[in-house]
DNA sequence: GAACAGATGGTTTTT
DNA sequence: CCATCTGTTC
């Protein structure tokens, strides 16, 4: 095989990607010591466990079906493959004329190796895929379930008898693990807040006896804990299994020795964004090691964790050294990346003040401090940009009217000086709306309507309004609940009044007032999709019939039964419906809400008595029929059926992206504009957690409060509630801050950067103790600050 | 520093 | 809708 630096020089000619020092160290590090990455932003981390990972191949003879990579998100992990098959065709081709691969066995070998059986994924879809492969003889694969159904199930299954029983405590106990201090009020809130607990006993290798016999609140705890014994056992029962389920039997099975078959053929495991893995992914990755001696890699940033609501904890990343010999007694070694081939060089220097500005951040930050990002690029000149106006609708103004000027004006003019100036303008060459992206906290377009007022629009609404109106449109497919999306809510009108029709006497059905379980917003929402059906049906849309179809639908009863199926799909009606509205078949943002609409149809029929089907015969009939709105219907109405972006693989050119932090997290782009206060014009209590905790969140209270039942309980609770909560506002904006390659725009309100501001943000460089990283107070007093480490434009 | 009028804003993230 | 925040007035 290659000599490690025959691969770098390899790698170099074929790839012409010259490598950096440290970056070569990583790849030519060898195999037999587990190897911990510890990367700043843009220091091309994908990058360097990709080629450490073909390093395997090269250098160490390994198959790729012997090579495992897990990455975090679906995203990542196809972008892990894209790169594994774009570089590894050529190495080979390359490799097999290397003089020091001539030998014939060797030629044979490379010949054979077959890159597409590299194992590339989530951790979850690979565990997915083995349970699948090596079930249990006599026994069906289990069956994911995600979302709604899962907490469908929870509540059935001994959550809702729970509650019956122990009210007054269960109410007393969750009160604290609510957004607003209060009890749940309804079912699906209940669920929602049970979850992340029962979660963290399978993510957290909770010792749930101890949790159960615990004070306080201990009727509460056992009552939980029965709820998840139910839960589990139930979907046991049926084959079912949620995800963190998943990766505990995942975990079962193969310390039984029952995946040895396939764990111990791998010779290298390689886990990307490390620092957002959970104690129980800590524990499969460390078994697999111990079972199978593969070579370890892992990769991470301690500043970009943002997934503690999922279990992930920072310190199993910060303390991997320590943590790895104790479990394996493995001792590892450690490689720094710190050069950025992102960002210019102020905005290099801008996320890095950031990161430094508060000294209680350094604290959660990795010890020995990793080295300070250092921008390779050079300066173009442009500062950091800051936008601030007195209210959100002058700063979407302005805002538009400023990328216009950027991507359809030639350029915006930036003074620097009264002499001095810069241009910023699009790539010369197709650039366009899509180099930039919006990025905020939320990308909903509208605040909660309470009561019977106009819901009152947000930054990205207004932004898409002013941009609109110069016809460039925005892409933002989660800035509107799918419920809300005209077409849709036609298309689940047509449908509803199918299965229950309404008339001048019964506005709301015949069956509608009396299905079970209905919150008066998706009531509301239900009447909306009756009007708007009603209205669509009255233009006698093309090809015609419509009335007629809905009609037939509707009076169909039990005498005309015969002309009818026993057994009638809801999907079917759904595609038939379609013929008149064809959009649904043409147009990708309605296929994807049409995915949505099918995927919650299909769901139904894990939980549904009568899955999705419309029977004949009564009492059938009805009761099917209302198990529809029920089951499906009433999910899309109260919002728990989410859009799929990842079906949208192409995002048209000539659009703005809108995409919260946590979205953007892994990407770049030359333009990137972040919104920290657009929302905030008060002190107000309900905006503190997004901007300045003045308590600590609900997932760090729930940490706290679980830390003596879990072995990383300690090391969480170092740091208090409150510093973590900080922390994890801390590292949301040095993630958004560190996604520009050449501009960066910060925006929001003129308040957000008052001294002396009682509205304060994290992202504007308040410190957790009130003062402020941004001001320069030898500079005196004015109303704004004087000293920005950014240009107002 | 109390009392009042008027403004403000009400949860995000993924397998 | 309504608790909470801000600014004004005495």
């Amino acid at each position: 095989m290659l000599s490690p630096d025959s691969f770098i020089r390899l790698v170099d000619s074929v790839l012409k990607r010259p490598l950096n020092q440290e970056q070569q160290n990583c790849v030519t590090t060898g195999s037999a010591t587990p190897l911990l990455i510890i990367a700043g932003p843009g220091t091309g981390k994908t990058t360097v466990l990709v080629l450490r990972a073909l390093r395997h191949l090269f250098v160490d003879g390994m198959l790729p079906e012997t090579i495992v990579i897990t990455t975090f998100t679906k995203k990542a992990a196809q972008e892990v493959r894209t790169r594994w098959l774009d570089w590894g065709l050529p190495l080979i081709d390359a490799a097999l004329a290397h003089p020091e691969l001539q030998s014939p066995g060797e030629q044979e070998w490379l010949r054979r190796v077959d890159l597409n059986r590299c194992v590339t994924g989530t951790l979850d879809s690979i565990c997915d895929a083995l349970l699948g492969e090596f079930r249990i003889a006599g026994t069906v694969p289990p069956v994911l379930i995600e979302g709604y159904p899962a907490n469908q199930r929870l509540m059935r299954e001994g959550l809702a008898e729970a509650y019956r029983q122990h009210k007054a405590q269960l109410d007393e106990y969750l009160s604290a693990y609510t957004f607003e201090g209060e009890a749940p009020r309804t079912q699906g809130e209940m669920a929602r807040v049970v979850r992340p607990i029962v979660d963290r006993f399978t993510h957290d290798r909770i010792d749930v006896g101890a949790y159960r016999a615990s004070s306080p609140d201990q009727a509460a705890k056992e009552a939980i804990a029965n709820a998840h014994e139910s839960y589990c056992a139930a979907l046991g029962a049926a084959s079912q299994m949620d995800f963190a389920l998943l990766e505990k039997a995942f975990l079962e099975r193969m310390t039984r020795g029952e995946l040895d078959e396939a764990v111990r053929s791998w010779r290298a495991v390689l886990v990307d964004e490390y620092q957002d893995t959970n104690p129980l992914q800590e524990s499969i990755y460390f078994e697999i090691v111990r079972r199978s001696s593969a070579a370890l890699s892992v990769v991470g940033d301690d500043d970009q964790s943002l997934y503690r609501f999922r279990g992930a904890t920072v310190e199993l990343f910060t303390k991997f050294v320590s943590r790895l010999t104790s479990a394996t007694g493995l001792t590892s070694s450690t490689e720094y990346l710190y050069q950025n081939y992102r960002s210019t060089p102020e905005i290099a220097a801008f996320f890095n003040a950031f990161a430094q500005g508060d000294s209680n951040f350094s604290a959660a930050r990795i010890h020995p401090a990793k080295p300070a990002i250092s921008p390779v690029r050079g300066s173009t000149g442009l500062p950091v940009l800051g936008m601030f106006r007195p209210s959100a609708e002058a700063l979407a103004a302005d805002l538009a009217a400023f990328l216009r000027g950027v991507f359809r004006g030639g350029g915006a003019s930036i003074a620097l000086s009264p002499s001095a100036s810069v241009r910023l303008s699009g790539a010369p060459s197709g650039g366009d709306f899509g180099d930039a992206v919006f990025l905020s906290h939320s990308v909903n377009e509208f605040k909660n309507p309470w009561g019977a007022g106009q819901p009152e629009p947000r930054m990205p609404y207004l932004l898409r309004r002013e941009l609109e109106q110069h016809s460039i449109r925005v892409f933002n497919p989660r800035g509107q609940a799918l419920a809300d999306q005209e077409p849709v809510r036609i298309l689940l009108g047509l449908l509803l009044e199918c299965i229950d029709r309404s008339s001048m006497s019964i506005p709301e059905g015949r069956l509608t007032p009396d299905v079970m379980g209905l919150t008066n917003v998706a009531r509301g929402r239900l009447q909306e999709w009756r009007n708007a059906a009603d209205r669509f049906i009255a233009n006698n849309p093309p090809p015609g019939g419509l009335l007629g179809f809905v009609d037939a639908w509707s009076t169909r009863s039990s005498q005309s039964a015969a002309a009818w199926p026993d057994d009638w799909p809801v999907l079917e009606i759904i595609f038939k419906l379609i013929t008149w509205l064809p959009a649904f078949q043409s147009d990708p943002e309605h296929q994807v809400w049409l995915e949505a609409i099918s995927r919650a149809v299909a769901q139904s029929r894990l939980f549904s008595p009568y899955g999705g089907s419309i029977l004949n015969d009564s009492p059938h009939d009805d009761r099917s029929r209302s198990s529809v709105i029920r089951d499906i219907l009433r999910p899309i109405a109260e919002g728990l059926v989410e859009v799929d972006e990842e079906l949208i693989t192409q995002v048209p050119r000539d659009r703005l992206s809108i995409m919260t932090i946590h979205q953007s997290k892994g990407l770049e782009f030359p333009l990137v504009v972040v919104d920290i206060s657009s929302g905030y014009k008060s002190n107000h209590r309900k905006t503190t957690a997004f901007r300045f905790p003045d308590s600590a969140s609900s997932v760090t209270r729930l940490e706290d409060d679980l830390a003596s039942f879990t072995d990383v309980g300690a090391a969480r609770i170092a740091r208090s509630a409150l510093d973590r909560t900080f922390d994890d506002l801390m590292r949301l904006f040095y993630v958004a801050y560190s996604r520009p390659q050449t501009a960066l725009l910060v925006v929001g309100l003129e308040k957000t950067i008052a001294t002396a501001s009682t509205v304060k943000t994290v992202a504007s460089g308040w410190r957790r103790d009130g003062t402020w990283s941004w001001h320069n107070p030898s500079k005196g007093k004015t109303t704004l600050a004087n000293e920005l480490p950014l240009v107002r434009i």
